[in-house]
DNA sequence: TCCATTTATATCGTGCGCGACCTAAAATGC
DNA sequence: GCATTTTAGGTCGCGCACGATATAAATGGA
């Protein structure tokens, strides 16, 4: 009978908790964000350029489990904003290389401020925290399984 | 110093686990919700009703985390589906609520199996699932704090 | 009762997100 | 070297998501 134990209430659901929790994120990144003139998606996409300047459309966009489709429009977005820029590979043709401008570059400054306050506001201690990140990042990995 | 140890690199932020991990659910479920000709938006609302039938938009749009401005039109598309009818409250005429149809009803059989896929694919026990929804609950109520 | 305020939903504009399709550049095969 | 295939981005259409705004129904005083 275990074996039929299954999630029959929405509240059971797994994925109904990233669902409402990511709505949640945000809303409450919303107030800081505006002061920036950025949506959270363009936020997420600079973090991962402050991690590394230069990154190719593919790359950024297997990190965010995002589709170039989604990406490539969003950063022609940034780049309008004077965030970034964009300019064709050397080595190949095909990719579109992604610079942050020193105006994008200054954004960073701002992040650590963000971020903490966000992460005070969960009511979850760091450990809880770090908990949570490594469970979503195995259902991630699991969900993408077979590639 | 340990005040400063914020998450500094993009894979720490709490934030992009469940950006990307949304990302990845949307994905895994695709498979299964394009035979029933849903979203996962959709599938997710039509759980509440299943639980409940004849719930407002403004009860369901709270439970979802969701405005309704979004659930709205949603809600409409279910509606040309033919897996729910609106209809004015009697008690409220501002308010509407939204009923299964039988179709609608029908569609609730195909869930279990889809969720025990689902939970399956994540590689995570039940213990861990169950662990990682209330984490996010926590976090989810956190965010929404003063409100 | 009447009118101001609040509440519930709907509408609109912008941006995100995906699948389907297109183009060009690179890699592969003969 | 040239034809075929694969890969990287881009474009388009549709649906989700939100904030701003509108409108009609309910509420609450004077």
């Amino acid at each position: 009978m275990d074996s039929f134990d299954i999630p029959k209430q929405a509240d059971d659901l797994f994925c109904f908790g990233v669902y409402t929790a990511s709505h949640a994120i945000n809303r409450a990144y919303s107030p800081h964000l505006k002061k920036l003139g950025l949506t959270y998606p363009q936020y997420i996409t600079l973090t991962l350029l402050w991690e590394r300047d230069g990154q190719k459309i593919n790359t950024l966009a297997q990190k965010l489990e995002m589709e170039t489709s989604t990406l490539t429009p969003l950063v022609k977005r940034l780049e309008n904003l004077g965030h970034v820029t964009r300019s064709r590979s050397q080595t190949d043709g095909r990719a579109v290389e992604v610079f942050l401008t020193e105006q994008g570059v200054a954004l960073k400054h701002k992040a650590p401020e963000i971020t903490s306050c966000m992460s005070e506001q969960t009511g979850l201690d760091k450990s809880e925290l770090q908990k949570l990140q490594t469970l979503l990042f195995r259902l991630r990995d699991g969900l993408n399984g077979g590639r």
